[in-house]
DNA sequence: TGTACATCAGTGAACGCGCGTTCACTGATGTAC
DNA sequence: TGTACATCAGTGAACGCGCGTTCACTGATGTAC
């Protein structure tokens, strides 16, 4: 953390014991290694040794701030979650459009969409580690501060496309659940899964097909089956 | 594996040694209880230790069945896809309905999808397993024997809605990619995913909604955006 | 403002575990003559 | 049909690894009087 001078090594061990950092800050640095760890590896690459390590910290120390390595590991999904929230707001916040234009909302859910998609494909790890937060799941639990989690702001979208007659009421009950898995799939699909190795020419098109999907999904009155 | 009887014990251990079992009788065994472990637990369940204690045989015996873990882990991941694919023909194979009868075609696609979600929930080990494989995906490479993948069966009942009639020909390609991401971020969701704790009221409205999303999406022309 | 003391947050050492994998071996199987 | 021998498929022992977690400790921090 600090540079240490060939003279520094003494320097640190003396300064090493008792507590030196200021409030909060191992804890922090534990749960900001943690995401990094996720960031490269997935939720499994959570290491609680490693993410000591790289703290600078001795293993047992992480015990003073997380009950076991799944707390830390519920923590970092949880920022893993957020930072794909905050990717959906950044992109939906950048559409121009007063609130309530049928063209603008739909290019919202468009934007939406492509956010969640690229965040899965710049971000595997985090995606994965988002989705994987062991035992209960908090996901609708914002807590205030912060951007709404994506599902809210899925829906929020979804209520505009209502009110502006792009999506008919009768169809908007529970359309947030078909899009939302519709976009997860091919998240899933396209970045761990089998369609993972695609070429880019057919991925396109695979995402142009999906988009229309969508597209053509949201004016139509349901269909007797 | 035999009974044995408390003298069994010294005659297991004398007929131990050498090569006792019948061609390819541990290679078999060592799959199937690689098998078993993912079922029970998903891909990482899969040890190559344990499937080695299962069969009866000391772990390194699996060094002349399989280059490696992951070699044993791509055998039983491909098992369970084959499981997934037989799940959905046997479910396909039950609709009633001469081909090219328009109903009958909607619900074979219906029948296609209920069985991937009903595998994903009653296997959710399998399920997971058979996403998992370790670098190159096998998904499309049918060997001919056995049933056809998952994505060549949705292909097949998708034809046969176009021609049909109900899937008007334009929108037929890569609407299998834009339907398989529902149903799969669908199984995903509500297995492993956020949606997994959801009662089984809301759960089952959630899956119609999926439903109707998919079924509203076959006749219609594609809008422009 | 100064001192006594409880608490907090770190250290150092160690534990047991189970894993994948390698090595040298041995006995049964099956083939060539 | 019988024998010599190569190969195959198992055994037994061991390796190094890294993990999560526990224990007893100690020194700095901050509070009560």
């Amino acid at each position: 953390v600090t540079a240490d001078g060939p003279a520094g090594a003494q320097a640190a061990a003396t300064a090493g014991a008792g507590r030196r950092r200021p409030r909060g800050a191992v804890r922090d640095g534990l749960a900001a290694a943690g995401l990094a760890l996720a960031r490269a590896g997935g939720p499994d690459a959570v290491v609680l040794r490693e993410a000591a390590r790289m703290t600078g910290v001795v293993p047992n120390a992480a015990y003073r701030h997380f009950a076991d390595r799944d707390e830390l590991l519920a923590v970092v999904c949880a920022a893993a979650m957020r930072e794909l929230a905050a990717r959906m707001a950044a992109a939906v916040g950048q559409v121009r459009g007063r609130p309530g234009d049928p063209a603008a909302a739909r290019r919202r859910l468009r934007a939406l969409g492509q956010a969640y998609l690229a965040f899965a494909g710049d971000e595997p790890g985090l995606f994965a580690a988002a989705f994987a937060v062991p035992r209960p799941h908090a996901y609708d639990a914002g807590d205030g501060a912060g951007d709404p989690p994506p599902l809210d702001q899925l829906r929020a979208v979804l209520d505009e496309l209502a009110e502006a007659g792009v999506l008919s009421r009768a169809r908007r009950p529970g359309m947030e659940y078909a899009i939302w898995s519709t976009v997860h799939g091919l998240a899933v699909l396209t970045v761990q899964g089998p369609l993972r190795n695609l070429p880019d020419g057919p991925r396109r098109e695979v995402e142009q097909a999906v988009r229309d999907f969508i597209d053509s999904s949201l004016a139509e009155p349901p269909r007797a089956s």
